[in-house]
DNA sequence: CTTTGCACCTGTTGGC
DNA sequence: TGCCAACAGGTGCAAA
């Protein structure tokens, strides 16, 4: 699910819900994610108050005096607010009961995400250090990426899956604004033009911003629901696709593996 | 430095 | 229906 979108629209579905509530109780069901949840965070975050929430990269931050606590939601997370008490299932790990009576539930199948305490600047953390910019911030421009791309004889999708070039272009957006773009993905990154480059930022941002006002591929209500997906039926325009009519000129879509991952693509329109 | 493939997990899907 | 393999939207890391 966790795309950069999906973890926007939790960002903003839990923000107001949070900021400003102190943490009554914090529990640990099952410390072991993609790291283990520090032991010590019940100790460290009772009775303190949350200031504030952010996303950098897939990362949702959120902030204390003290530190920063950072949750990553890996391949099948989830987060929603549910009243306090309400009873965990099998895949809720991590709760952050509130104040307020109400709670922040982790859920999280595959435990491929994270729950992680930082004291001192975020930024400084060695998963946040080396990050790229955000795709819809005015660094990610056409200029940064042509400059990013020269010498690079890596295939454009992996480089803009690089979160060092830019961070938060998952698979699916990936394929979605190449196609856009009208670049294969195959394409050396070193190739592409200026021209190209700045139609590839316009797409990777319309791609996305199109995701979040859309409220992500998943909508979820995240008071009172029990975190379970309503599922909202996004339309790709290649992404899962293979041998289906491209949706501007009728050739089948094509799909290939580029670093262990999917990639799918209209041969025609895509150059 | 870049590039490649593995690893961490569980759930779902599709072929036989 | 059952069984099993392949695959899934992330991404850090070791090895080459």
């Amino acid at each position: 699910m966790p795309e950069l979108p999906e973890v926007e629209i939790t960002l903003r579905g839990l923000a107001a819900h949070l900021t400003g509530q102190a943490i009554a109780k914090v529990v640990i069901r099952h410390a072991r994610l993609r790291w283990p949840i520090p032991k010590n965070l019940p100790k460290l975050l009772h009775g303190k108050t949350i200031r504030a929430l952010r996303r950098r990269a897939k990362y949702l931050l959120v902030e204390f005096d003290h530190g920063t606590l950072i949750l990553h939601l890996g391949m099948s997370g989830s987060l929603c607010l549910l009243p306090a008490g309400t009873p965990a299932e099998k895949h809720d790990h991590f709760d952050l009961v509130l104040g307020n009576g109400m709670l922040m539930r982790l859920r999280d199948p595959r435990r491929f995400g994270a729950v992680l305490w930082h004291s001192g600047d975020v930024n400084a953390h060695p998963l946040l250090a080396a990050l790229g910019p955000e795709p819809l911030q005015p660094e990610f421009d056409a200029a940064y990426l042509y400059r990013t791309t020269r010498n690079k004889t890596a295939a454009i999708k992996l480089v803009i899956m690089d979160n060092r070039v830019v961070v938060g272009v998952g698979n699916i957006y990936a394929n979605e604004a190449l196609f856009r773009a009208g670049i294969r993905p195959q394409l050396a990154a070193g190739k592409l033009s200026r021209e190209r480059c700045a139609r590839l930022v316009e797409a990777i941002r319309a791609t996305l911003t199109e995701a979040i006002r859309h409220g992500g591929s998943t909508l979820r209500n995240f008071v009172g629901s029990d975190g379970k997906p309503g599922y909202f039926q996004q339309h790709y325009r290649v992404y899962g696709r293979a041998g289906e009519p491209c949706r501007a000129c009728g050739t089948p879509i094509k799909q290939l593996r580029q670093g262990q991952r999917s990639s799918f693509y209209c041969p025609k329109c895509q150059r």
